[in-house]
DNA sequence: TGGCTGATCTGCAACGTTGTACAGCGAGGA
DNA sequence: TCCTCGCTGTACAACGTTGCAGATCAGCCA
């Protein structure tokens, strides 16, 4: 409430100067602090008015020093640029602050070698675990590594649980799985005529990237129903942008124009793939179904609104802060692998049944 | 490269594990840690090979425990729900990141209180400073504070530079000049029966909150284009997401079905209203444009693509981080306020000359 | 040759906090 | 009455790092 300074920043109360002022050792202060349960109410008063006065709050790097944890928990994506990204950061940021942990946010715009770094534990010892979504970083890499430097959780799609590195977790979505579902949606809705929007062939060509995946659902569903999936064209973006579906639409539909469903990688895609469909005169859903993946917001608010995947952002942040605190609290035993659940969302742009 | 663990996560080396690998002090150690020059090249690449067999890396927190600094800063928004704010974290991240400084993120999602809580500056020490969003907080508040408690700069755009509290600076965004704009844009395009949509009236009835300061441009582009701004709407909202746009519209067209020109507080409410126009039959821009605020990457891709003010984030950011670092230096003078430019992009919504 | 300069390296203390050990005290039981 | 025990408070050391004040030594100039 009161602040004794007057003007210019002065140097931070410490326990020493609160306790000075309540007249007792500095170590009573912690302890009234910390709530140590064995302090006469008169002195304890007596320390928090002192506290009061002088606007003392611990310093943090100190703490950490002593006690060895700090409370902070980094959490590194690619890019909040993409909408999947900001609102798992949000959800994230969300439920640590209500755990009572703080946030490093890192992004690691930079690909693969910025990754790479990140999983070294950056140049100096920072919080206490680590939450990591790789885009670029594959298994390959994981496998070779001893030991993760920090209690590491890894989330996202393409890692394969069997080579995660010593000390890491990971909790995964089922790309696979759920693309089949939206495959296997339009099949079901009569569309025959199916192509899937994109690959990242030329910088990410591991089967094991969330493109390959996703590639590998969409498969698995035609092959299901009785469909020959190398007819199915594959289409390359450069990257998963809205731009980048529009693009990809104007020249899928030069090589296809008889095609009736669509597939998106995610809902950027889609959104792009909306506006491309739109350039050529098609009409979404009569003449072409598509489909997303992630349910971003904007996917309830195009036009036609975008059946979408929706993958439980809520279970995976939980899940992941759960196991994470675990290994910080000294877990040390085997890598866990948690699959996050995951539903369809049918909204105007795929045929109702 | 190397790392001499087996299995466990082990006690994190030392400079002082080091120092006895390399055979020298541990003073020696943090020298060749730093840069510091006056080392024998014999002795540095002896150290340096320790480091690397150890894998040792510095600790933050006993750093800033003698030197005082931490290199963290941490940018308090909102929520990153929004885009506009998930973009301009992206952006501040970039640019910390480059600068070498780590991000800690806080959302104030929970309002008021949450605001309140961090311009006391938590209940810990952390970090060296902070870049501060505000939407609730107003200058009433800020007013009466004796002294930011840490170096603070606040960014957006509801708070007059005379209020600032000692300690803290300010990069706003003219949102009444470039609301103005947004209208005069409309009017010069031949439109004459304009509403505003985006008034937050009951929660926020400030008059210097960003609806009401874009209020206020709205009306003053109409006095200045000889229309009197009494007889053109303004429309409240819940809240400035999409779905508070497009039920604003429904009621607006309700009474004013002869509405030709919607200027809305931002690009989720003008997306919103496009569908709710959409809902009652209404071409854009045909029948009515429609201007946003924000330049958010859905705007070029909504159907038509929207006329919008883009705010220079680029130079908030910059501007912000810069203004920072120099009170985390020391400077200890007057207030600063600086204005970050925007500008109209005009697309399809609204009537091209 | 003596002293001076600069390069190289070291030891000490301190940053603010908390765990451990212990001292003093009054109350209650033997 | 004496002893024990629990409550209350204190002193000390240590977490890992770096600024400061030196110590040592080689080279060099006068």
């Amino acid at each position: 409430m009161s602040t004794t300074s007057s003007h210019a920043r002065r140097r931070p109360p410490t326990l020493r100067d609160v306790a000075e002022i309540a007249e007792v050792s500095i170590k009573t202060v912690s302890n009234v602090v910390n709530d140590y349960p064995h302090v006469r109410p008169s002195t304890r008063a007596r320390v928090q008015d002192a506290i009061a006065a002088t606007g003392y709050r611990p310093q943090l790097a100190a703490q950490q020093l002593r006690t060895g944890a700090s409370g902070i928990v980094t959490l590194a994506v690619p890019s909040l640029t993409f909408s999947y990204f900001s609102h798992l950061a949000q959800t994230f940021i969300d439920e640590a602050q209500g755990r009572g942990r703080t946030v490093v946010l890192h992004t690691t715009s930079a690909g693969r070698d910025e990754e790479i770094e990140v999983l070294r534990g950056f140049r100096r010892r920072l919080g206490d675990g680590i939450i990591f979504n790789p885009m670029h970083v594959g298994e390959d890499y994981l496998a070779q590594m001893e030991h993760v430097d920090q209690p590491t959780v890894f989330i996202g799609e393409h890692l394969s649980d069997a080579h995660l590195p010593p000390g890491s977790d990971y909790v995964r979505i089922d790309n696979t799985r759920a693309t089949a579902d939206a495959t296997a949606h339009l099949l079901e809705g009569g569309r025959t005529r199916l192509a899937f929007v994109g690959a990242m062939g030329r910088k990410d060509p591991a089967p094991h990237s969330s493109s390959g995946l996703r590639i590998e659902g969409f498969r698995q569903a035609l092959w299901r129903h009785d469909q020959d999936p190398s007819r199915s064209p594959i289409v390359e973006v450069g990257d998963w942008h809205r731009a980048d579906g529009r693009e990809a639409v104007h020249r899928l539909l030069e090589t296809h124009p008889d095609l009736d469903g669509l597939v998106c990688g995610n809902d950027e895609i889609a959104l792009g793939a909306l506006a491309g469909l739109r350039d050529h005169g098609r009409s979404v859903p009569e003449d072409v179904a598509v489909v997303g993946y992630d349910d971003s917001p904007e996917a309830s608010f195009s036009h036609p609104a975008l059946t979408t995947i929706r993958p439980d952002k809520e279970f995976l942040v939980r899940t992941a802060l759960d196991m994470l605190i675990e290994r910080i609290n000294g877990y040390e035993g085997a890598s866990r692998t948690i699959t996050a659940p995951h539903r369809l969302v049918a909204r105007e742009s795929s045929p109702q049944p």
